[in-house]
RNA sequence: GGGCGCGUAGCUCAGUUGGUUAGAGCAUCUGUCUUACAAACAGAGGGUCAGAGGUUCGAGUCCUCUCGCGCCCACCA
């Protein structure tokens, strides 16, 4: 053995393993291994994101605690990663850091700088990954836009166009005028805003003068229609007169509907098309009305917008108002806070504008979407009623095409003649519709021999919702794939539930008809000492590699260990310094350990095991039932509270003090039974420590342990077992409590008295009350104390 | 507007099905270099369990209301 050095750095040992793991490919799957499989649909996170913080680790740190204690438990893990790069955060990330508009650079160029800059992004997360010692396959990957995920993602759209899940229609959809995109209800975010609710006066032809309020007067040159309930006692006379409104001069007919409310604002509500959600409703209800078309895709206003054409919304609404006031038809302005539906990517307010997109059927499915929620194993179980919430307020179908450019393109083609959907053959996946044609040479429909490209991108979410599939498939053969999916475990953050977790269940119900997974893992968010959100604007926190580099990998993660499922953690330094204390604590027990015997021996039989040896076997056997039982609820940061307290303050405190006496003694048989216990004590605690601390822990069964167990590493080792030793034959120690409160009155009496705790003292008279027959010489000896009575 | 969660020591949090005197870590104070560890150990002080009411022999725990914080959802023009 070399020498042992005599402090444990953490910046010498942890590269070393990462080497060592790396190398003998400790965390490759194996598919012809023993064990049941445990696969996980590991989160590619968004490569986009430039800047790691405390919150990455956390959320990705949750997963890797139970997936490590799970190779432990004998499963055969499958643990591979992926990243998403495709999509709008990218193209926003290229964007902004080239500072580039997107429609004076070529496509190809564009995608080009999205791949340079998820490349460099991937590569970020894969080094801090392997800093923390993240036990992923890393011969097992993928990313969304490469070709393996670009074939799956094709395929799923072609099964489900074929299954008629997937259609095309044009109707109203939501709108990103800044990211110039058709988008999803998921891609939607409220958010409270400050706005004006605008008194506008119309004539009647009665010459009744009503009053509506809006927030958006500039949509007045597409209003269609004005309403109020027909129970209404003020308006009932004047539904179906003609009105005129102000500026346009267009004339409407006043219609009654039940959807409007008497008591809000004045009653009358009106409808362009299209201000929002309700507008399309009401367009539905009352067939007479017709779509006017006024905010084009660019955000502007098109030539039905008169004297208005080309300005942009808010400007249009500022020059409405001001003319609606110059022609006498405002009543009033009221300034109130409301809240409004905005890009969740860009911020940006959300438009409804009529337009052809491709849809997934999401609506009329929502009860079996429901049944597929309660399948779910949830942890914490608190987290379905996210789900059941969105499912339960669906309104919209989800739109999966993509104004954009850096995606899978849709593998369609449209007849030029008449428009017939023509899909590739699936062996030819993936293609690329814009540089290829179609096998078929003539359109089966018309015969036309022109063909368009489609030259939408799909939707992100409709790749990623498909990564158990692109996990699974990442493994050739059949036989494998069958067992890797559906997976065992999704680990995840509870923001995505609507999208990530809620996509994947479509499309694994749609494709498949069952569960994409077994279990979800939902996570909270890592904060900052505060509470706040960590981000890069506010520049509240320290990167996760100065945390590394400074106190180590295992402390790091033994602060985001102690994180509750589904509840947000705040950083603490403090916790990552404990977690710096515990390798040292741990490397020194060990030193301790080894100073007595070189090579681990543990234990063999009970035959000399003495009082204080059966207490801490029975104590360890209680500590391990309760942590291998909280790992598998997922509930890792109570495990490590009790292997904390086990190790801290029952090995360490008080049984390493309990046989010193013993083993610096001449009692061979006593000193070899303190030894075995701890060595067995010991081994069995870094076990346990191993899914939270994987380098000390290494680093120490790689020292002391080699030859204990044969595996190559402490990660394959088996998980603890308890041995109950201190059952059956073994003496009765129920009353060793009692021991230990009379070895603390020893320890409080010096400790008042200023005397050191090495000192023997001559004789002490004990309050607690003990049995002096059995327990009598171990006190005086550990206690070291001449004569106890 | 509806729903969920939280509020326990100066700080960060544990407190399982209601049951002796409410716990831990950090911080504070006192002592100790004890043949693993001073990055440690031994000890001490510190709490109207957000507030009010109720159920009960007994409430941090169950019920009702109030206040404060966070989050999710909701077309109110």
């Amino acid at each position: 053995m070399k020498e042992i050095s005599k402090h444990y750095n953490p910046q010498e040992v942890e590269p070393k393993w990462r080497e060592f793991w790396e190398k003998e490919g400790i965390y490759r799957f194996n598919p012809k291994a023993k064990g049941e499989i445990f696969s996980v649909d590991t989160p590619p996170p968004y490569v986009s994101a430039d800047h790691l913080h405390a919150g990455h680790v956390m959320s990705y740190a949750q997963a890797e605690f139970v997936v490590r204690f799970k190779r432990m438990r004998g499963f055969n893990v499958y643990y591979p990663m992926g990243f998403d790069d495709n999509g709008l955060p990218t193209e926003r990330f290229v964007e902004k850091k080239y500072k580039i508009n997107r429609s004076k650079i070529s496509r190809s160029e564009f995608i080009k700088l999205c791949l340079e800059e998820t490349k460099k992004g991937s590569e970020n997360y894969r080094k801090l990954w392997t800093l923390l010692g993240i036990s992923v396959d890393w011969t097992k990957t993928y990313s969304t836009i490469n070709k393996h995920c670009r074939r799956i993602s094709q395929w799923s759209f072609i099964d489900l166009y074929k299954k008629e899940k997937i259609y095309r229609a044009k109707k109203p959809i939501l709108w990103c005028t800044a990211c110039r995109t058709a988008i999803a209800q998921a891609d939607l975010e409220a958010e409270e805003k400050e706005s004006n609710l605008v008194y506008i006066k119309v004539k009647v032809e009665t010459g009744d003068e009503i009053v509506f309020a809006t927030t958006r007067p500039e949509l007045l040159p597409a209003c269609m229609g004005i309403s109020v309930h027909p129970n209404d006692k003020r308006y009932k006379k004047l539904i179906g007169k003609k009105i005129t409104l102000p500026l346009t001069k267009k004339k409407i007919t006043l219609t009654a509907d039940v959807a409007t409310d008497m008591k809000y604002g004045s009653g009358v509500v009106y409808y362009c098309s299209y201000g929002g959600g309700e507008c399309i409703e009401w367009l539905s209800r009352h067939p007479e009305a017709k779509a006017i078309e006024l905010v084009l895709p660019n955000g502007r206003f098109s030539k039905n917008g008169g004297s208005y054409e080309g300005m942009k919304v808010l400007e249009a609404r500022k020059k409405i108002v001001e003319d609606l006031q110059k022609a006498g038809a405002i009543e009033k302005i009221e300034p109130i806070k409301h809240s409004v539906y905005v890009h969740e990517r860009c911020g940006t307010d959300v438009e409804y504008i009529e337009s052809e997109q491709w849809f997934i059927k999401l609506l009329e499915s929502k009860k079996e979407f429901l049944k597929r929620g309660q399948e779910l194993k949830w942890f914490p179980k608190t987290m379905k009623r996210i789900y059941d919430e969105w499912v339960e307020n669906l309104k919209w179908d989800w739109c999966i095409s993509r104004q954009r450019y850096f995606g899978v393109p849709f593998p369609v083609w449209h007849c030029a003649k008449c428009s017939e959907v023509i899909l590739p053959d699936e062996k030819d996946l993936p293609v690329d519709p814009l540089e290829e044609q179609p096998r078929i040479k003539a359109c089966p429909k018309c015969g036309a021999k022109v063909f368009l490209p489609e030259k939408d991108v799909f939707d992100t979410w409709q790749t990623s919702s498909l990564t158990p599939i692109i996990s699974q498939k990442l493994m050739g053969d059949a036989a494998t794939q069958k067992k890797l999916y559906p997976s065992s475990l999704r680990p995840q953050a509870f923001e995505i539930i609507r999208t990530w977790l809620f996509y994947t269940i479509v499309k694994s119900h749609y494709h498949h008809n069952h569960l994409p997974f077994a279990n979800a893992m939902i996570s909270g968010h890592g904060l900052d000492e505060q509470g706040r959100k960590i981000s890069k604007r506010l520049g509240n926190y320290i990167p996760p590699e100065k945390i590394i580099e400074e106190y180590g990998a295992d402390a790091m993660r033994y602060w985001a260990t102690g994180a509750t499922l589904g509840q947000s953690l705040r950083f603490n330094i403090l916790e990552v310094k404990k977690g710096r204390r515990t390798t040292t604590k741990l490397w020194n027990v060990a030193r301790f350990m080894a100073m007595h015997e070189k090579k681990p021996k543990l234990i063999a039989n009970s035959d000399h095991l003495e009082r204080a040896d059966f207490w801490i076997l029975e104590e360890m056997d209680k500590t391990i039932a309760e942590v291998t039982k909280n790992f598998e609820n997922y509930t890792y940061a109570k495990a490590k509270d009790k292997i904390d307290d086990f190790f801290w303050s029952k090995l360490a405190d008080y049984y390493v003090e309990f046989i010193k006496y013993r083993l610096f003694g001449e009692d061979k048989k006593s000193k070899d039974a303190a030894i075995r216990t701890l060595t067995t004590v010991f081994f069995n605690v870094i076990k346990m420590y191993a899914p939270i601390m994987p380098f000390v822990t290494e680093e120490i069964f790689q020292t002391f342990f080699k030859g204990a167990e044969k595996s190559k590493s402490i990660h394959l080792s088996g998980w603890p077992e308890e041995i109950s030793a201190s059952g059956g034959k073994a003496a009765d120690i129920s009353d060793f409590k009692e021991a230990i409160k009379a070895i603390d009155e020893i320890r409080k009496f010096k400790t008042e008295k200023g005397i050191s705790l090495g000192i023997d003292i001559k004789s002490l008279k004990l309050k607690t009350k003990v049995n002096l027959k059995k327990y009598g010489d171990f006190l005086k000896k550990a206690g070291r104390v001449k004569k106890i009575t």
